[in-house]
DNA sequence: TATGAATGAGTGTTCATTCAT
DNA sequence: GATGAATGAACACTCATTCAT
């Protein structure tokens, strides 16, 4: 796909190819994961056309052959990953189950998402330094519905007392830090610990059931 | 004075001027302590020489000068951020304090460096990726005895059952995640959560307490 | 059939059509005449392969497909323009009509190009230039033996005192300069003169009747 | 001097070398008045910055340096010309003489222009087609007061019978035809007509006086 | 102690052109 | 007859750094 001018940030190969299992992808698929992992994964996140090139085993220009420009591929995996996540935490939301239950699952699918993607977090900091900075960002959070029902949620559940009274954004916060926290700066406290990468994966491992029982234990 | 931070972190001119309660600081420091503010409090890591010598009120070339490079500044700026706060860390864990008393000093501690340097954290990540991918490194964490100290004494508390046993780490671990998260990412919850940065103030207020209740009852 | 302009200006397909009415022409043909359109209608002698392939609606690889180079299709549409002025002029020239009667055809003939053509006079300067500079030029302007007679026609005149006496050679120029420039600068002496389209329209109507008469009353 | 984000287009050394008749000239003027000829005189309107840093004789990036864009080289050179322009027109415009001497003194000033810088007009153009292709675009022609009153001298004069009766606008398109046309595609004529660089600009020095006759007499 | 001038390595991007299909 | 993929040369521009003064 060549572009000219147009404005749509997904082409149609794009999304052809989402869920195919062929071995053989094209090369803006190509370019597109790679960067994925080079941002993301990696946390290069200032790397230049030429290493995103490089990573992917592609020319240079093909990079702004297929995305016409670094931060519009930079867009593009972001939304991507933005989207997949936004997808996967309002199903657990809306889900009918159990509030210990969505619990769990919001702490497994985090958790998830945060070892794909260790350094996506860090992305949104910097792009909200960005905006503090009044410089072009990227990244645009927007609350979500979903988001604002599973809150009432929270606040009945304070009410009924199987969890500690607080403000509730108090126990989204609690959740997405004990989660986060950690994977993200695992490369940081495996050192300050004197820690091998699997013995600090071990300390990781009791976390999910840690966390549960730091959620719902009543104080 | 010439070039500092080429062996010693600290210089001469630095070091008396340190404390020193005069309102004329020399160039060196001017410098010095406006980029802390500009890569630490503002989030911008990616400054050029310019943009520090603007936020600093001086000539571009006098970074060069004082400092020999861009990358020397950034490596005296932190590794003076972070020796102020091991020293910091270390008086604590050493104080002959009990262990609650010992833990609450830690939580205002880290929360006022968070709150100092908001964006110190992220520093850190973005050089755990530059050494991931064996990139220069200007951080070099390293195990401090008197942490080993105080983690054999999580142990004992843990064996006392005042706190919820685990692995020692996952105790600390949590108490940094409680404080620094939700610090760090304030401008991305402040939007997702849609609130102003007073009523994310607010919340962050109630935290302090709340984190002392999540560590210490038994789960 | 492939790459016009090789060695003859014309090429097989080019010369079957002019004059078709049909409704169909070529996908070459349609290039051509839209690349005449964009360079010397609208002016825009930088356009890209990609623009020019745009406005003529057709796939950008097609402009080298059929012309095999961008600046081969400007030569190409340069000299098809040249060649009709060329034949138009020598047909006023060697008409056997009264000199009176020759220039008034003449004014017509060019001013009709001048319109239908605006920019083809800013192309020939641009041109001159790269020939000054010793660069690639499309440009071959050649002496013209019909010109050459009307020349001699022009002296007559003169030695006649039908027209003011000067070197025949700035009857010519005259004549250009009258009818050329304000068309050519319309653009910017409409807004010089803080005029409308229209009313510029309307002072250049009223030229036709002017140049002859100045050209012609003896001073 | 170096730009950091000003916005100005005329550096401090600009203003202070002008009108100094020493031949020590800063780099920045250098590259200035060599960018002058470049666009204006041999008009190579599309010089890459190393092109005009080698004509220059400096470093291209001392192009940047000195003027930050090469867009805003442009602008300060084009400028510099339109002012200097305007204001050697204004003077003739106001001056206290008759009206056929100020119409001589403007065709002696057009022409100096003309004859200094003949592919500045072209650049208009260019310029214009930009505009109305609705790209970036650096002129910005002002209807100059000076010239509305010129404009109603010449009513007075085509109401007094001194010259042929018409749109006035008509008198002042005919002044600049006859002068600029024949000077600005003097390469083409020259060869079309089939004359030496001499004998052209033979012809045309016999213009001067034949466009005031033109000018002038009823006809 | 400080500075203006200069420089070179590098960065994103554009674009005409080629080529296999 | 036509096209998508790919490529390399060129482009304007940025920036940390050096150096003579």
């Amino acid at each position: 796909m060549y572009f000219s001018g147009t404005e749509n940030t997904y082409t149609f190969v794009d999304i052809m190819s989402n869920g195919l299992s062929s071995d053989v992808v094209s090369t803006e698929v190509q370019i597109k994961e790679q960067a994925k992992v080079l941002f993301f994964v990696r946390g290069n996140m200032t790397a230049t056309c030429q290493e995103i090139a490089d990573f992917a085993g592609v020319k240079r220009t093909l990079v702004n052959y297929y995305f016409r420009s670094r931060e519009n591929l930079l867009r593009v995996a972001y939304q991507e990953i933005v989207c997949d996540m936004k997808r996967a935490l309002d199903e657990v939301y809306i889900s009918d189950v159990s509030f210990e239950d969505k619990v769990e699952r919001l702490i497994g699918c985090t958790m998830e998402f945060r070892l794909k993607y260790p350094f996506f977090e860090i992305f949104n900091i910097s792009e909200i330094s960005n905006k503090m900075q009044n410089k072009a960002s990227i990244m645009q959070p927007v609350p979500s519905p979903r988001l604002a029902c599973f809150i009432r949620e929270i606040e009945q559940e304070m009410a009924r007392g199987t969890i500690q009274p607080s403000n509730p954004h108090n126990f989204l916060l609690n959740l997405m830090s004990l989660i986060s926290y950690p994977i993200t700066l695992k490369p940081l406290y495996a050192e300050v610990y004197g820690m091998t990468d699997e013995e600090y994966d071990e300390v990781l491992k009791e976390r999910k059931a840690l966390i549960k029982k730091i959620l719902f234990k009543k104080l």
